[in-house]
DNA sequence: ATAGTATTCAATTGATCTATTGAATAATAG
DNA sequence: CTATTATTCAATAGATCAATTGAATACTAT
């Protein structure tokens, strides 16, 4: 039997490949990117200036991931345009986020105290909001540029990026809540954008997660 | 606004201690470590032993695992128990696989080209084998080593180590299926089992995915 | 064609990771 | 107490990875 001698290599092979994958995830600006991309596609420049890299750094990040099969390219005149190779890497991040979470005392030191501490509420969970949405008792607030609001977001949702957030205080009604929301559970607009608003004396809190966690539960998108 | 200048680092500071987890999921001896870890309790002697590691190096490895928080380690007298910390690990390694395999050509190509030649049938699913256990239509095969079959094994199933499994033949009944299973999706003993079951006659399948997938999927342990 | 832009490639340097070795701890058995 | 066993620690050398730089490629617009 061949396969006495094989076995131990092709289970130390298949092992291996799935590391490779483990591996491509194994660095914060890779992360970073791919958060970036679970928004939706982006081209090398652009996600070099969104996450402070330079453009060769990012490309080379870039590849690693699209070597790992995570996220894939496509070319268009002299652009080439990332995104998720899938909505199972979406699920993979969320799955090693929250492990990463429950598990890394610092990381949640950090998660809830730096972050929970600026807005005292519990943030509204996606399904809680989506009834309240329906029922038309909340102003859903999407603070990400319009690149990304352009790309999807959540049902009856208004755009309002951070900085034009002062600004435009008078379109939002002050009779009903306002929930706010942008990239993800990393994505800090949000908080400030609440921060923001309670300071103006609206009544405001913030999306459990972003627009990938609102897809991955199976929510509707518009 | 501190968080002018602060939010970039918050955010960096997150993402990488997010990637320190999957940096300790990077490495084929360490996920071979986290799949027999996913049978249950083990100390590093027979760890090391299992995976063929040198002790000192797989001690290295577990406790790589532990500082990122995927496993947590028991020390009774002069034995440290090693087990994983969540089951969201567990969740996340299934999760890590299934984006590895619908990703990575080379790996697909491992997997569907040299594992699945060896039984040509599909595997079963985990539900299916559920309901015709219940039915009494099919004998459960564990393949796997008697302390794993004893920390936790499916309902009915028998225990018979791959060594053993021509010995026992007439332990099994010829007039209906036989569904075998071991670890998980890259342990071979089931395989194999199915190959000489065959050989042998009977009518024998795989099921897809090992103990630690069944239990993911919500589904009755012993 | 020419200039300009987006992206990638190639080479370098410093940093981090892995496996091995032998010694150090800690618990147990005689 | 001494010998034994399980585990961890510490030091090393080789391998791999990350960021930077400047050049090369590929496409667009004039």
């Amino acid at each position: 039997m061949s396969s006495a001698k094989r076995k131990p290599d092709v289970k130390k092979t298949l092992f291996a490949h799935v590391a490779t994958v483990a591996k491509a995830l194994s660095h914060g600006h890779r992360l970073e990117l791919l958060e970036l991309l679970a928004q939706g596609e982006r081209n090398v420049e652009v996600l070099a200036r969104l996450t402070g890299l330079s453009v060769a750094n990012a490309s080379q990040h870039l590849q690693h991931l699209r070597r790992a099969g995570l996220v894939v390219a496509r070319k268009s005149g002299q652009y080439v345009h990332y995104r998720l190779a899938d909505e199972a890497v979406a699920a993979l991040l969320a799955s090693l986020r929250g492990v990463a979470e429950t598990n890394l005392a610092e990381l949640d030191k950090l998660v809830s105290g730096y972050l929970r501490s600026q807005d005292g509420l519990e943030p509204v969970s996606p399904k809680q909001l989506l009834r309240r949405v329906r029922e038309g008792l909340v102003t859903v607030l999407d603070v990400r540029p319009p690149e990304e609001f352009a790309a999807g977001h959540l049902p009856s949702a208004v755009n309002m990026p951070l900085k034009e957030l002062k600004q435009r205080l008078s379109e939002l009604p002050r009779d009903q809540e306002v929930v706010a929301y942008c990239r993800g559970p990393y994505c800090l607009l949000a908080y400030e954008a609440v921060a923001e608003l309670r300071e103006q004396g609206f009544a405001a809190r913030r999306l459990d997660g972003g627009l990938p966690e609102w897809r991955l539960a199976g929510l509707p998108v518009e």
